[in-house]
DNA sequence: TGTACATCAGTGAACGCGCGTTCACTGATGTAC
DNA sequence: TGTACATCAGTGAACGCGCGTTCACTGATGTAC
């Protein structure tokens, strides 16, 4: 049953995407070796093959996801991604939506490996919005860092909280709603003075 | 072995107790019933006389302690609850912090029974903290209101990515830093509109 | 108040189950000649 | 290029272990008379 390499990369990379996706749906501890490697079109045996354990697994999964959600910010400016992440439909896409606001919560409880994974992709997705946000002409040094720091520590939680609330919640949609606007005219409010 | 019915409340409550510090600590899946129970000072086949399941106890101590942050809450100002919450003491102290930023990310992967006390202690924060904000004279109706969904979701946001970066990381203690001063300034700032 | 019996909080062994991980095996791929 | 052998990705049974839950049992508490 043995595959040509490029195969096995191309299993690889397939496995680290499924885990990708069933992590952030699940939690880390809501997905098996089992699991996940049934889900990737594979048995379990194979898994040690490709993987030293599944704490490496988590670790590269999550790396993983928090750099294609950066890829797809790219593409937006700063008030877009607010709109993009600040929404219901990202609340209610648990599995394609962002790492951060899917298992932030979780990583806080691993090894700092996992841990550093997370610091990295907070740090890139820091330097991919610093770096679109349109500075203010009198704007102090930093000034666009702090901004995005902020922002995204509001947009975390907003994500976060609405998701802790029932599906019928009419609290999950006013979080959404309030933290939409509050979060949006703090850009645009600083950015005018 | 039988018990006074007032020591089996007391024993009760301390498991409840007991679960709501370990659960902030180490998530409800980190921890086990036979775990919890040895950690009150029972084994664990007594577990079924007081709960229904392990399910059933997630929710009660949750909202247990979602009641008993209120409570501590209550002593506070906004500012004040500001300066306590968005601190390294806070984020590096999950088991007696509060249960929202250490447990909403796992809440959100639970039944809505859960989730419900979650929301319920959303909602509790949010009318304890607006009835202490200020209002500004001319400030539209449900401002306070606004202005404290939007506060708690910075807030919480702010600790749960502190959270996940590794100890020794200067961006956890940067987040923190740049949080609680533009939470703070965004509060002052609006009052004195 | 005193006695006899029912109740039930707490104990600890046992249940089936799924977990992460290991291992002997298979057979196509990769390599040496 | 063709042949012989080594490699190793993937398979599926098996491992020990801890999980949530059940159960027969204990013996002090609570209750009925």
């Amino acid at each position: 049953m043995r595959v040509t390499k490029a195969q096995a990369q191309a299993n690889r990379e397939h496995i680290v995407e499924t885990a990708s996706v069933l992590f952030r749906e699940r939690g880390f501890d809501g997905v098996g070796v089992a699991d996940l490697m049934a889900a990737a079109g594979f048995t379990h045996g194979g898994f040690y093959k490709h993987f030293g354990s599944k704490a490496d697994l988590m670790t590269e999964a999550s790396a993983n996801s928090l750099s294609r959600s950066l890829a797809s910010a790219e593409a937006l400016d700063v008030q877009g991604f607010i709109d993009v992440y600040v929404s219901r439909a990202h609340r209610d896409d648990r599995s394609s939506g962002c790492t951060m606001a899917a298992l932030c919560g979780d990583a806080a409880r691993q090894p700092d490996a996992l841990k550093a994974a997370f610091a990295d992709g907070i740090e890139r997705t820091l330097q991919t919005l610093g770096s679109k946000y349109p500075a203010a002409p009198d704007a102090p040094p930093g000034d666009a860092r702090v901004k995005m720091i902020d922002m995204l520590a509001h947009a975390v939680g907003a994500i976060i909280l609405s998701r802790a609330c029932p599906e019928d919640s009419s609290l999950a949609d006013e979080i959404l709603e309030v933290c939409h606007a509050r979060i949006t005219a703090s850009l645009t409010v600083q950015s005018e003075t």
